[in-house]
DNA sequence: TCAAAAGTGTTATTGTTACACCCATGC
DNA sequence: GCATGGGTGTAACAATAACACTTTTGA
């Protein structure tokens, strides 16, 4: 790299300077498109998987249920954008967020072609309260969801298919539950987000010979029968113990 | 809907039309930004995983090997693009192809914000004959890779582990091999993409009992020993027979 | 006849499923 | 004392992992 960018390495050959005009003129000659981020944040609340939404701002969509969004900053990345959207609508912040799926029907959007890259979140909707209630905000059970605003019907669906299938390989789910979860809570929360029904005594077994789970040697409180055992996850043993070859299966 | 949207259906309330020119008046304010596919295209060739490459035409990663990729249209569906840059760039068609992630780095492209949506490819190199060598296009051999164009060996990373990830759990790679093959050829595949030594009976034994293999009764030609059995993968049985509950497995 | 890979079974171990009774607590 | 869910063990079964010899072909 030159110090002087005035001054080319060579007379016959362009410096750098030029080589980034030319790729920024070439840029700058292509057809763009608006970007947005949407956030599909799940929670977990009385035995029910819950996402967060609000009432479409967007008058032809008026009424309908609408993922939060917003449009990517001109030089935002978008992660940063789909925690900049979760954090000024609902405060909440230090949370799990992962990309998804882009979104690139021209026809989405009705005010033309708009892009959206959908960003999955799962968090404890005790621990973290919403921080406005504007254009009704607020937890929606997932099920009987039907009619939203864009494609966003079908940005959810996907979106959990894949906190499906992901739950199923990593603890994801744990980011539902509170610190402190009873072996109850935790797999209400798997047959529920997995639609299955599932033994609890095998269920135990399994995540016991995990070994990821710390006994608390507290108790839960308020339940009218007997208390369970709280637990909390083990996340640094987890991140630790990563396997790389698990095998075919399909 | 009105049938003449001339006339609104109230005085009061604005007509469909108004509606949609508030939306395309709202998404003409936002700021847009050009997008990319970038096709990561593998093979599979003398027991090595290929990738499809040429030499970058942005003359400041001047020598540098890039993905195939180009800007999206304006109206197009990113699939589209996708599929149009293999067709248009190698004659290639009809091939597996899907969506892997979406990158946004703000300083990826040296010409300004370019985002790129990764797709990877996955195809019998012997079943498809490049239709230029444009750009030095040709197959690359995946291990030793460095120092790409762009952010390419970010991506080109990226996709190798979704890859790896998927293989495992769906039948993706018999699209590297060709439409009849051995046993070994198949064990090979496994063994070099995921970077493990298997079993060679128990692979067998797994692949047996999954009962998707069909037995052509044919044999391997031009091999300087005993050969082997070709068989096909019977796609058709494995898409009627998808499993929905699999496990909790991390 | 040699080299090279094809083809083949058994055993030990591990993980998974199915299943039923007593226990602790709040009401 | 009763309703509710907590907590526990075992046996059958299925899947996986480890391991070695004979067979077939081309050269």
């Amino acid at each position: 790299m030159n110090i002087n960018p005035d001054i080319p390495a060579t007379t016959a050959v362009p410096g750098e300077k030029e080589l980034i005009e030319e790729a920024v003129a070439l840029v700058a000659s292509y057809p763009k498109v608006p970007i947005t981020v949407d956030c599909v944040i799940f929670g977990f609340d009385e035995n029910e998987l819950k996402v967060l939404l609000i009432r479409s701002d967007l008058p032809l969509f008026h009424g309908k249920w609408s993922l939060l969004g917003d449009f990517a900053g001109d030089q935002e990345e978008l992660d940063d954008a789909a925690y900049r959207v979760m954090r000024s609508r609902t405060g909440m912040d230090d949370v799990y967020l992962e990309q998804v799926r882009t979104f690139s029907n021209p026809k989405r959007h009705p005010g033309g072609r708009v892009l959206t890259v959908a960003y999955c979140s799962l968090l404890n909707i005790e621990h973290h309260q919403l921080k406005t209630h504007e254009n009704e905000l607020h937890w929606h059970s997932f099920n009987g969801l039907k009619d939203m605003a864009f494609d966003h019907q079908e940005v959810l669906d996907y979106c959990y298919k894949w906190l499906q299938k992901r739950m199923q390989e990593h603890p994801l789910g744990l980011n539902l539950l509170p610190d402190k979860f009873s072996l109850r809570e935790l797999q209400n929360l798997y047959e529920v987000v997995l639609n299955v029904k599932l033994d609890r005594r095998n269920f135990r077994k399994k995540f016991f010979s995990m070994d990821l789970l710390i006994d608390t040697g507290e108790y839960e409180d308020d339940v009218p029968h007997r208390p369970g055992r709280l637990y909390k996850f083990n996340f640094q043993k987890y991140e630790k113990n990563q396997r790389s070859w698990i095998g075919i299966d399909f």
